[in-house]
RNA sequence: GGAGCUGUAGUGUAGCGGUUAACACGCCGGCCUGUCAAGCCGGAGAUCGCGGGUUCAAUUCCCGUCAGCUCCGCCA
């Protein structure tokens, strides 16, 4: 092995093309692939910006081709060398610098590599948990070089955005404090205070409020948050926000400056054009067309109720649904009566595990219904029947008899399961929709209580303040979703910024006067100290990120992303630590009979 | 907390109640002056995730467990 010695990089291996030939270059990188031919050896060198064919020939010198001999792939070497244009017959087209090469003056041999668990080559095919526990090696690949490049380029093209429309990006701590409502926190443990602990923060969302009583006026962060929540493929126990807040703004306001950003962001990184404005659902009608408050608004085949319709039909499955309180809710597959009998089988099956009793479908042939149930209508209910769901020859008519809350989200299910064997959903397309008016408050059985369905700092409309302590589950609240493909990658609300009001809330949603002032004191004191009306929305930027790309999960867009048990197989975290430590934290560790540990 | 899928040389896979556990790539050695997924010849490399059970016999069947993934619950 070497040293650089006195050689400095003069290219990068991808930047080289036919305006270098007869040029000098030093190159440094790693030897992608050493083809050994015995009288010349062709490496293939990589770094950052691409790659090149380096050539060694005995006739160059003797000393560079022994050493040639023995690199291997990916030893990091140094080359000095002359650019040369390939001999005649030898481009090659695949490769972007295909129609040159370097012949080698002098090779170092920088580091070696013993065996490796796999190559970046190959990666693409090994195991992921093994390519999370040698993430240097998964990332030593050009996907990942412009997965991060945009991921850079995107985070700078926010920044300069909002900083042209006046944003400050402003730090606020990772110790802070828990709070009640929400996710799981991380606690962090205080020396100084035994037995006291710090959180590591959810979201910004006090702070950024806070901000707003401080007269920022507008606030902007790329903001670490943390959940201790299970994992799913768009979800980590640490990600990224783009969270902002602005005072004196209306909703109308916000959604024009996120759309313009977003469009923003699109077409300079993507080279992409987003229509605006996005479109808007109310969150009940979200539910009723899509079954979902998160609707993927590229595949059509939405809802319609047919409750009305049915309850007088002969056929009893779905009067006496519907005469007990449930619905009869349907979708129109186009084209659908191709399947085949296993198909259906197979939806209807799917149907039951997301908790239907069952699945009614209708094959619309040229002159009859094909269908289990077709016997128990008559001919005019079901001539009825397809009229109403705008049914062709050809169709396919899928039926869920059941209570709202689960013919809902079976068929919000089945459009998504038909979407993929259909392949209606075409991945470059990118579709937004905002979800408006939610209802601010939730009944929760268990607990017996109400509860914030965004979170308690979301203001109502003011119309409907009067029903707050009346009937809390008609005030609608001023948040708003944004939706892309069917995903939520962004949510936000107009917030409370009178005391009066945001006491109210807690006291609604049974929060004690004392623990709302222990808890939310900070908060309730800074409103009564000249708030400005502000709100604002935060983005999951992973999430966002993820769906540019075209990924199906948010770890492709994390460099160092968790396991679904949440662990970091790069450096094995959690991992216990020494009875010292504890000690000083003042913490110790209850005996368990199994002791799980990360491994 | 629950359901499902996966686990066999370094990597990816095949396999089967009794085999010398197979193949490809990689690795090691040799040959080779125009390859670019180089080629040819030879070689090494596997307690079949772990534990238990059934069986004359288990990598194979059963139970448990661990790990990874997907989903439900959870995620203001």
């Amino acid at each position: 092995m070497e040293t650089v010695g006195d050689l400095r990089r003069t290219h990068g291996c991808g930047e080289l093309c036919v305006d270098h030939i007869g040029e000098n270059v030093v190159l440094m990188g790693w030897v992608k692939r050493q083809r050994d031919h015995g009288g010349v050896i062709f490496f293939d060198l990589r770094d950052r910006t691409g790659i090149v064919q380096v050539v060694l020939s005995p006739d160059e010198s003797g000393d560079v081709f022994a050493k040639g001999e023995t690199a291997r792939a990916e030893y990091v070497v140094a080359v000095r060398g002359e650019v040369r244009r390939r001999p005649p017959g030898t481009e090659n087209p695949k490769m972007a610098t295909g129609e040159i090469e370097v012949v080698a003056k002098e090779l170092r041999i920088l580091n070696t590599v013993r065996s490796l668990p796999f190559y970046p080559d190959e990666a693409e095919s090994v195991d992921e948990a093994l390519r999370l526990r040698y993430r240097y090696l998964d990332l030593r690949r050009p996907k990942y070089w412009e997965i991060f490049a945009m991921r850079h380029r995107a985070a700078q093209e926010i920044r300069n955005f909002l900083t042209r429309k006046g944003f400050l990006e402003i730090e606020t701590p990772m110790l802070t404090r828990s709070t009640p409502e929400g996710a799981r926190d991380y606690l962090v443990p205080s020396r100084i205070y035994p037995g006291r602990f710090y959180a590591l923060p959810q979201s910004p969302q006090l702070f950024k409020q806070i901000l707003m009583v401080a007269g920022f006026e507008r606030y902007f962060q790329f903001a670490r948050c943390f959940r201790d929540e299970d994992l799913r493929a768009d979800r980590q126990p640490e990600f990224t926000q783009l969270d902002l807040e602005m005072s004196f703004i209306s909703e109308e306001e916000l959604f024009a400056l996120v759309e313009e950003m977003l469009a923003d962001l699109f077409s300079q990184v993507l080279e992409k054009n987003v229509k605006t404005p996005f479109p808007r659902l109310k969150y009940r009608e979200a539910l009723d067309r899509y079954g979902t408050d998160k609707p993927d608004t590229r595949i059509g085949m939405e809802i319609t109720n047919v409750s009305a319709l049915v309850a007088e039909s002969s056929c009893k499955i779905f009067a006496q649904t519907v005469q007990k309180g449930g619905v009869v809710k349907g979708i129109r597959v186009p084209e659908g009566a191709t399947f085949s009998r296993r198909v259906l089988d197979e939806l209807s099956r799917l149907a039951v595990d997301w908790g239907a009793r069952g699945l009614a479908w209708f094959v619309l042939g040229g002159e009859e219904v094909k269908s289990p149930l077709a016997k128990l209508f008559t001919a005019q209910e079901m001539e009825a029947l397809i009229t109403a769901m705008g049914g062709k020859p050809g169709d396919l008519l899928l039926f869920v008899a059941d209570k709202d809350e689960v013919a809902g989200p079976v068929l919000a299910n089945l459009r998504l399961e038909l979407a993929r064997r259909l392949q209606l959903a075409k991945p470059e397309d990118f579709s937004f929709v905002w979800i408006t008016e939610f209802p601010l408050l939730e009944y929760n059985e268990d607990e017996k209580r109400w509860e914030a369905v965004h979170h308690p700092f979301t203001a109502p409309y003011e119309e409907d303040i009067g029903f707050l302590e009346t009937a809390p589950e008609k005030v609608r609240a001023r948040a708003y979703d944004l939706i892309l493909n069917g995903t939520e990658i962004g949510g936000g609300s107009i917030r409370n910024y009178r005391r009066d009001l945001q006491e109210k809330i807690f006291r609604i949603i049974g929060l004690p006067e004392e623990e709302a002032q222990e808890k939310f004191g900070f908060l309730l004191e800074a409103l009564d100290c000249g708030a400005p009306p502000h709100g604002g929305i935060a983005f999951g930027f992973d999430r966002l990120l993820m769906l540019m790309l075209g990924r199906e999960t948010i770890r492709d867009v994390i460099a160092f992303p968790k396991t679904q048990s949440a662990t970091c197989l790069l450096t094995q975290a959690p991992a216990s630590v020494t009875p010292r430590q504890l000690e000083e934290l003042h913490i110790s560790i209850l005996e368990r009979a199994e002791q799980k540990s990360p491994r």
